[in-house]
DNA sequence: CAACGTTAAATTGTCGACAATTAAATAACA
DNA sequence: TGTTATTTAATTGTCGACAATTTAACGTTG
């Protein structure tokens, strides 16, 4: 965590309240804050070491990009999906890295997509020492779509996704996990895409994006409704 | 402005941050401040008679939501799209809209759609009466849009259509806005659009949706690429 | 002892002052 | 006259103090 190993000449230039949004954003994002929590002004800048003021800035900033929400003179709560929000979030995944996989496809240099190609090998090599770990692949699996969604070359799509779904995404990666046979199927989907991208087939490489991001979420829907049933 | 006609029992709860917040943010994305306008603390502060803090804290909810870029120590800006931004939007607007319109044809009620017609219908109208008026017509081509994104019953990807691109959107309307021939081809697009929703017909609303964002962009991208070419 | 009202504590909202940094204006020099 | 230093002004960043509101704790009363 120290910043010292960085041994940047360019004095800290940044702001207290850049630095605390930062810090809280990933706090929330590894789930160090849960989801729901009370976020207390005095418990977090004596915490941080800062005054109140940059502290409520960091605040608002996490409240405008929705990690954050706010009700008046009561305070700021760490947000909490829903089962039907989690669900949500896969319809607009399936919408956006589909779009942003036929981009890829039709912007991607071929040194990318080797390095892509690179990542599954490396994906494949760990997940057949450690079956099952599904912690790990699914960090891999983020990595993955997180690479396309940059090739896409749109910033506008980048920004949407990297900067604001994939922190929620994070934060439930635990619910978002798939079941221990989804891994195998995964991996083919992944490598599948590649090849659409690499052959520059647009269309293929969105549905075959899509179908990868639908066919999980069927996949968690269906855990979620077991889990649902078990404790009404 | 004044608040006087809304005679709520329940006192203005709301703080200081929130209604500049909102104050701002209107002022975005009515052009009042246009884009690339540099945001003074000092000179807004006394304009909206506050104090820097609860503006600060505005300021930096809007640059979380990104209708705002800060630099430390330098300043704050408002938000200016380029070309590609501009066109990247449509991509994005593709992909999300097409979803909102297939789930909206899964999820819209039938006093939603009739109630979409209706709009169509004056739409219609007014555009009768003022031809070539493309401004009108484009605020109401948003709020078609608008509608179809609520009755996709999308939380997440009404938040993220609604607020945040179509704020952008909104900021560029002049720049959106089609040539004199397309308003007649977009009223049968949004038709047929309604009637796909009407006949629950997922894969066809999309298709259509998608087809009409698609081809706007084509539209817009022209005449971008012309004036470009003008002065360059 | 449950429900209500009152008081006390804690938390949030707002402000003004001061320090740090950057931008502008002025002066010095080639 | 144009360019670089230096000084000045303006703007941004941070803090602590106080007011307003909500939450909790407490005691009262039926």
């Amino acid at each position: 965590m120290s910043d010292v190993q960085y041994a940047y000449e360019e004095a800290e230039t940044r702001t207290l309240a850049d630095r605390v949004f930062e810090q809280i954003q990933t706090a929330i994002v590894k789930g160090d804050i849960p989801p729901g929590s009370k976020i207390t002004e005095p418990g977090l800048a004596k915490e941080y070491g800062i005054s109140r003021g940059p502290l409520r800035e960091a605040i608002r900033r996490l409240e405008g990009r929705r990690l954050i929400k706010r009700i008046p003179h009561v305070g700021a709560r760490v947000v909490s999906l829903s089962f039907e929000e989690l669900l949500d979030i896969y319809d607009v995944r399936e919408a956006m890295e589909g779009m942003a996989c036929r981009l890829a496809a039709r912007n991607m240099t071929a040194e990318e997509i080797e390095s892509l190609r690179a990542l599954l090998a490396r994906h494949e090599e760990t997940s057949e020492l450690q079956e099952g770990v599904a912690y790990y692949q699914k960090e891999g699996d983020l990595d993955f779509h997180f690479r396309i969604v940059l090739g896409s070359k749109n910033e506008k799509l980048t920004e949407l996704l990297c900067g604001e779904l994939y922190h929620l995404v994070r934060m439930y990666r635990y619910q978002f996990s798939a079941s221990s046979s989804r891994p195998k199927r995964a991996f083919e989907e992944h490598h599948r895409i590649v090849d659409a991208i690499e052959q520059r087939d647009e269309e293929l490489a969105e549905m075959l994006m899509r179908r990868h991001i639908s066919a999980s979420r069927k996949n968690v829907e269906q855990r979620l409704r077991e889990s649902q049933a078990e404790q009404p």
